[in-house]
DNA sequence: CGTTTTCTTTACGTGCACGTCACCTTCTCT
DNA sequence: AGAGAAGGTGACGTGCACGTAAAGAAAACG
């Protein structure tokens, strides 16, 4: 009995953001929600694309990147006509994204060992030898 | 022979960012070269720093999220005092960047999932049936 | 020595991603 | 019918991360 449509309100309570947010996103042409009259019906697909969205905003990518990525993802609909351009596009995203993600994997290490130190360090201070912290 | 230091420019050039750039991340206290006269003199330390700010940027952070993580990264000039909230701090990034590198190499999937089924399309496109795009 | 280049500070400008406010329409409920 | 509540459209404001232009000092070069 889902409509498969969501009002506003019911978008945002749903994926955390406002409507000033989705407006945005419309006026950027990342989303394109029906209209019933004037107000605005998220469809299934609009559902899609918003956490898609999301997902790439948390990745550091801009709107426009996020924009063009958008467009493979629903090519289904779409002409043939930048088909290739489109395509090389995403797969220079996703060396991006590879390349990213073994940064990222490489930091996580890093910050594992800075926090192993951390860790040692808070030790030695509850439990080490006496400080003169009380010399006043 | 490399004095260790570099100016603005050398630095520029090693790490493709502008001299507003650093002088703006000094202005916000992730950098603190030494001045020479009032020039700045860029150490290792600077050099390091720079490194993870970069990093830090493509993985989404803000410069004052990335201040904080530096924080830990040079605990070792400064006082206990901070060093547990510090410790929490960066404890909290951590589980940050493990979740989002795992979204990552989800994203990474489902990208390529996307760009498996483009090359399909592609290929039948190339050499597919005939394609009537020599009709007029 | 003067000139050119590099660097400095100060300060206003810019693009992005929204927030906020004012004001208007359209249902919904009692 | 009156009163909210929810949604809409401008349009201006804001925080971040720098860009850019102006004016001066200092170093390097021929």
């Amino acid at each position: 009995m889902t409509e498969d449509v969501m009002t506003i309100r019911q978008m945002c309570d749903e994926y955390g953001v406002t409507p000033r947010t989705l407006r945005f996103y419309e006026s950027k042409e990342l989303l394109s929600p029906i209209r019933q009259g004037n107000r605005r019906l998220f469809t299934r697909r609009d559902r899609a694309r918003l956490k898609l969205i999301l997902r790439g905003k948390r990745f550091g990518f801009s709107l426009e990147e996020i924009r063009q990525l958008l467009d493979l993802y629903d090519m289904g609909d779409q002409q043939q006509t930048q088909f290739r351009r489109t395509y090389e596009i995403a797969k220079e995203r996703l060396v991006d994204m590879e390349r990213q993600r073994d940064e990222l994997i490489e930091a996580i290490e890093d910050l594992k060992e800075q926090l192993e130190w951390g860790r040692k360090m808070i030790e030695s201070f509850d439990s080490g030898p006496a400080t003169d912290t009380a010399k006043d």
